[in-house]
RNA sequence: UGGGGUAUAGUGUAACGGCAGCACGACAGACUCUGAAUCUGUUUGUCUAGGUUCGAAUCCUAGUACCCCAGCCA
């Protein structure tokens, strides 16, 4: 980083680290990062806090962030997650160029350098079973015991593993183990197993190998195969960092630096894999990109910008403390750019019809409305004004307080961009329900000012009846109902804690004409409602929109507090 | 109860022996053709107990709480 301005930023731990690798010379001063993800689901909100860390900072420091696919499990990946991995990176605004990369195809040089460390006595092919190795494993308070298996000579271990690979026995027959330490008090480090056997079909090298590396053995090796100086990865991984180095160690080869973040954890949110994939096969939500899921798909389809996700990001910072980052901080971020960006629209989704008494009837006014008051490069655009039109249902009471400042009988109102109003009376049917209301306008105040500076304290959105586009529109409010989900009474599921409203749709609304045309993932402000965006669904005979997020309303905040 | 890690306002995050700051939230007000945005102000914090020091969130000692590790998952 070159300018003055980011000097004086503080910097987290690990920029602050990279800072002093620099200054220090350290891999030349270069800087190469690497997001690697495993083709197992899809990315969430908590990955993206790793991969815009470790893009940004390839960016910041002039270096390069690979993307890696870390596909080492072969009976749980698919390339189809492969492709919306890569649609959700890129999404979010980052590019690894030509610089995509699989473990897989690694393969070859991991087993030569496995064969190396069979060669000097460091690993050995073990037959104990998986139950008789944890045994052998020992507690987290007592050690473990050695092998049987453990002084095999390196010709013995040399043609067992050639015959390993070569599929001659089955699955979890035996395995290969690095020879360690089998009372080292990090539990990672009791002879960990590099390889198991797996005749098992994988989604890039098909059934050349029937022997497959495992993490710890693996992931050290390709970050030093792509020449990786900074190897970012969650605390759980902090145990792993001896293990990591002793293997680096023992080959000599180029040795990455492995630092630890805390993962992201958001309010009224789940994050792991099991469970978002509980929630999808489950049929909880209607699938990855459901606008209730914290996946990238699901918040893309949502109506979430890219730039709002890498701000907050960037705003939630980096440590190592276990956090809770409350949702409204994201939701911060997501008005805060979507203000910036969106066109205002007028939209009616609970409608009641307004009848304008004294306007005449027919007649059909197009009316000059601001597209973006943050944008005047946005310009305007018309919006038709008729005899009868749609407000919202919570913008008329009957007994209003004082501080309702929208309609009412006998009070006067401004419709936006048009005229005052004042409403005279009201029609209800057999039930009692309101039915239309009626008005009567002012029309000297055409355009929405009155020319005796006369002041109007409300001012409402409105649709045209006639002129107006009919609409769906879902309203999505949070998934699960308590802040932290998977804390749930009487040892319940963490389903038990989903939000029963977290959907509702609503079939009956009005939309602005000029809505006519708008595309899935075209983004609006829906002037007084909040911001919603066109969904996949919807088509030229049936519009369809999500609502984003509200707009903060401290009307029904007053209303709350009493 | 072995090992590894972490503790700063309600929630995050700075301060690297020298005035505890910032953001979000909450609250109050100003402004307003969106009860939005914007602007102003207020509130609340160094896990505990000792020690070193002119001076400690920071260094030392002893506690406490929470997180991670006993997959042939990553």
């Amino acid at each position: 980083m070159e300018n003055s301005e980011s000097n004086n930023a503080p910097l987290d731990f690990i920029r602050a680290e990279i800072t002093e690798d620099i200054k220090n010379n350290i891999n030349d001063g270069r800087v190469h990062t690497r997001f690697p993800p495993e083709p197992n689901g899809r990315l969430h909100i908590g990955h993206a806090k790793a991969f815009c860390l470790n893009f940004s900072i390839a960016e910041e420091f002039g270096g390069k962030c690979n993307l890696r696919f870390d596909d080492t499990n072969p009976v749980k990946e698919e390339q189809e997650h492969v492709d919306a991995i890569m649609e959700d990176i890129k999404w979010v605004g980052w590019d690894w160029e030509d610089r995509l990369y699989f473990a897989s195809d690694y393969f070859q040089q991991m087993y030569d350098w496995a064969v190396q460390l069979i060669k000097d006595g460091k690993a050995y092919v073990c037959d104990l079973t998986a139950e008789e190795t944890r045994e052998y494993r020992g507690t987290l308070t007592k050690p473990g015991k050695l092998s049987p298996y453990h002084n095999r000579s390196v010709e013995e271990n040399l043609d067992l593993f050639e015959r390993m690979k070569s599929g001659e026995f089955p699955d979890g027959a035996r395995c290969l183990k690095a020879k360690i330490d089998m009372a080292s008090p990090n539990i990672n480090m009791r002879d960990p197993v590099m390889y198991r056997i797996l005749h098992a079909s994988h989604h890039r090298s098909g059934d050349k190998w029937c022997l497959y590396p495992m993490y710890d053995w693996a992931h050290g090796l390709e970050d030093s195969i792509e020449g990786i100086t900074h190897s970012l990865c969650s605390l759980e991984f902090e145990n792993h960092r001896p293990l990591y180095d002793w293997f680096l160690d023992q080959l000599d080869v180029h040795h990455p630096k492995q630092r630890e973040f805390a993962r992201l954890n958001l309010t009224y949110t789940v994050m792991s894999k099991r469970k978002l994939l509980k929630l999808v096969d489950g049929g909880f939500v209607s699938g990855w990109d459901d606008p209730r899921m914290p996946t990238i798909s699901g918040l893309r389809r949502r109506g979430y910008s890219p730039a709002s996700i890498r701000n907050f990001v960037k705003k939630i910072g980096i440590a190592k403390t276990d956090s809770l980052i409350d949702l409204a901080l994201l939701e911060h971020c997501l008005r805060d750019d979507l203000n910036e960006t969106s066109p205002r629209v007028m939209a009616v989704i609970n409608p009641l019809k307004v009848i304008i008494d004294n306007y005449p009837d027919g007649q059909v006014e197009e009316l000059d409305a601001i597209n973006n008051p943050q944008d005047p490069d946005a310009g305007t655009r018309k919006v038709p004004f008729t005899k009868e039109l749609y407000i919202e249902q919570d913008d008329f009471m009957e007994d209003a307080p004082k501080k309702f400042f929208r309609l009412s009988v006998g009070r006067e109102v401004r419709l936006r961009y048009a005229y005052f109003v004042t409403c005279t009376g009201i029609v209800k049917d057999a039930n009692g329900r309101i039915t239309e209301i009626h008005c009567t306008y002012d029309p000297a105040t055409k355009g929405g000012d009155a020319p005796d500076g006369r002041k109007v304290k409300g001012t409402l959105h409105w649709v045209s009846a006639a002129e107006s586009l009919k609409a769906q529109v879902r309203l999505y409010e949070n998934l699960f109902t308590n802040e932290t989900p998977e804390n749930t009474e009487n040892d319940q599921d963490f389903t038990a804690n989903i939000n029963p409203d977290s959907l509702k749709i609503s079939e009956n609304c009005f939309v602005e004409k000029s809505l006519a045309d708008t595309k899935p993932g075209d983004r609006y402000q829906f002037e007084r409602l909040g911001y919603f965006c066109t969904d996949p669904d919807s088509s030229k005979d049936k519009l369809v929109f999500n609502r984003t997020v509200g707009l903060r309303d401290t009307w029904v905040k007053m209303q709350k507090q009493e």
